[in-house]
DNA sequence: TGAAAAATAGCACGGTCGTGCTATATTAAA
DNA sequence: TTTAATATAGCACGACCGTGCTATTTTTCA
């Protein structure tokens, strides 16, 4: 009873992929069926319907970015060092060749339309922002933030930062985006250093 | 020959909302239809295709920012005053009840996407970005702003900090939200100020 | 008012969607 | 190896999609 769970994370990581292109709406039963070279009826069975499967693919795509992103920024140290490798692993992530990052294109899609997709979404976008608010506090603790820090107003910014460099960098294809994150990062961070 | 461009207008003011609520990839000629009391064909008539209506809508879409926003900032004072301006009539344009901005949502669902359509949001998305770039350079002659101001990081700036807003705003809900934008924006501000 | 022109509706086509149902093939357990 | 469980395929259904074609209604203008 092996091969079920094996071809069904094959089918979740190829949806993944699909989601990173173009968005969690235009994701197919029979499109991701002919990704992973099985019958649509197949892939069906495994999710007992398309809102199931979107759910399971914000959830696995989660995962990776715990993964890719929050785990390995755990490895460093307390503090400023962290709050430096978020936003390096952070930017990483958003911005693979394969596709941006489905959280983003999705909270502008499904902003306006109430759901279970929508709720998913909500959850997985409070995560982030707690990671960085949490961050920032850990920044004060450390002493290296100052002790007035408004930790949710710095999460804001940092989220707002990388919006705008995403929409530079992916649509607007701007060869200076990366720069002016950094530089909008460092602005955003000595207002909040010590 | 009068009627032709009337209902025209009245099927793009229709689609504009509607896309206002779901983005512009769910606009569908048979939706748009039944919102205006028409036939399908009756639709189609006026646009010779889907995509064609879809650029008309964004052409529409933009042409009504425009006056939302651009135009009415336009008549208060050049500098300071003009770009607070800007900022409360695009607050107020991308967070209408009848549903947030359609080009933010647009620029993430078509980011990967080539055609027409992405082609015609990036032209509106750097008309946007270059009315903040040049209302900065107006706060530099009025030396109100720094001479050294990088107008460009400027814009950069601003625009992240409206994309988190309708974030925390529209998807998280978060009461919070108009506040954060606000300290945020004075933040950016006194980094240009004089 | 009548004729020409324009606007709109009706209908059909092929395509894709999600989703059930049934049969077959594959895997796991005895 | 046989059997039971599971995984997958095949097929059909109704719904909606964009888009052509043809009729009919409505508007415009001489």
């Amino acid at each position: 009873m092996d091969k079920g769970i094996e071809t069904r994370e094959k089918i979740l990581h190829a949806a993944m992929h699909m989601v990173r292109e173009s968005g969690f709406d235009s994701l197919t039963i029979g499109e991701t069926a002919k990704q992973v070279g099985m019958s649509k009826s197949g892939v069906f069975a495994h999710f007992d319907s398309r809102d199931e499967l979107l759910l399971n693919v914000i959830a696995f795509t989660a995962q990776d970015f715990k993964v890719q992103v929050f785990d390995k920024a755990l490895q460093h140290k307390r503090g400023l060092e962290r709050i430096n490798a978020l936003s390096r692993y952070w930017i990483r992530w958003s911005n693979q060749p394969s596709g941006g990052c489905p959280f983003m294109s999705g909270a502008f899609e499904f902003d306006d339309r109430p759901g279970v997709i929508r709720d998913a979404l909500v959850k997985q976008e409070k995560a982030v922002h707690d990671i960085w608010e949490r961050a920032a506090k850990i920044a004060v603790e450390e002493k290296e933030f100052k002790a007035v820090t408004d930790c949710k107003q710095f999460a804001f910014e940092i989220f707002g930062n990388l919006l705008s460099f995403q929409i530079y960098k992916r649509l607007l294809n701007d060869v200076k985006a990366g720069q002016m994150y950094n530089i909008s990062f460092q602005n955003i961070l000595s207002r909040y250093l010590k």
